[in-house]
DNA sequence: CGGCTTTGACCTGCGC
DNA sequence: GCGCAGGTCAAAGCCG
């Protein structure tokens, strides 16, 4: 069993179970949906726009908006009072894969901005933000200390923007490697990506309960399903991508961890 | 030279 | 109040 340490959020909620119009094709549309689920009715609209709050996203966290007339290089010194709405406002969900790499290509740009010694774990954690001016989010990576093979990845917030990398398309040395060579890999919103999802039926798109309180969705289709159990054919398994490593270390089906935080 | 990583310092929240 | 741990910043250095 994976222990998310402070990332298991007091909020869990079960994913919708309406396989009719579950059709996510991101994971960052499995993250809507967690939104939907899981987004209290919106406040009276002050100051933030439909947007953002469509998004889910702060304005701005860490900007000038939150510190005001601070000074830019004195900011960092003096973090915005209300950080507990920010930390309520930031909806953020964790998976985990089994990869060798440190950091998932997911068609993004990101900046490594810190990395810190976890607790409790040989391995440090280390901290991204998307490179896309106004867009706010971040990333956690750090490696499991139960299983180093295992890296937990979790996202704070949702891209207000395509990715980056899609206009260039295959000029993109990211793409080609990443999208050409693993196909339903972390590629979120990728329009133009061509992968299927085919949402499992109600049944199997179980909520796996890991330690009574983890809840675990098998929220890929038939590609990721192909991966685990089931005997694949080898004409069907070409997919070698990075999701394909994605596992559920507490369970014997392989699938994907998709943890909803809030 | 621009973008990125590294890294030490700083800030904040939380538990005791 | 104090100490610890997590999160963030930005200077410095690296690299293509």
């Amino acid at each position: 069993m994976y222990i998310m340490k402070d990332e298991i959020p007091s909020c869990m909620l079960e994913f919708p179970m309406d396989s009719s119009s579950f059709k996510p094709s991101t994971l960052f549309d499995l993250f809507d949906l967690f939104s939907a689920a899981t987004t209290p009715p919106p406040p009276p609209p002050s100051s933030s726009s439909s947007s953002d709050r469509l998004l889910n996203i702060p304005s701005t966290p860490n900007s000038s908006s939150d510190t005001g007339d601070l000074d830019p290089f004195n900011k960092h010194k003096l973090k915005p009072k209300n950080k507990n709405i920010k930390r309520a406002t930031q909806p953020r969900f964790a998976f985990m894969t089994k990869t060798e790499m440190d950091h998932l290509d997911d068609g993004y740009r990101w900046r490594k901005y810190g990395q810190k010694a976890v607790k409790n774990s040989p391995y440090p954690r280390s901290y991204y933000r998307c490179t896309t001016a106004g867009c706010g989010v971040k990333k956690r990576v750090e490696r499991s200390s139960h299983d180093p093979s295992v890296v937990v990845t979790t996202y704070e917030g949702q891209h207000n923007h395509q990715s980056p990398i899609l206009p260039r398309g295959s000029l993109s040395p990211s793409i080609s490697t990443s999208a050409a060579l693993h196909p339903p890999s972390l590629l979120f919103q990728h329009q133009q990506y061509t992968y299927t999802y085919t949402p499992p039926p109600p049944p199997p798109m179980e909520v796996v309960r890991c330690g009574g309180f983890e809840p675990m969705f098998h929220c890929f289709g038939q590609e990721r399903r192909r991966i685990g159990g089931s005997s694949p054919s080898s004409a069907s398994f070409k997919d070698h991508g990075l999701l394909q490593d994605m596992i559920v270390p507490s369970s014997s089906s392989s699938s994907l961890h998709i943890l909803k935080e809030e």
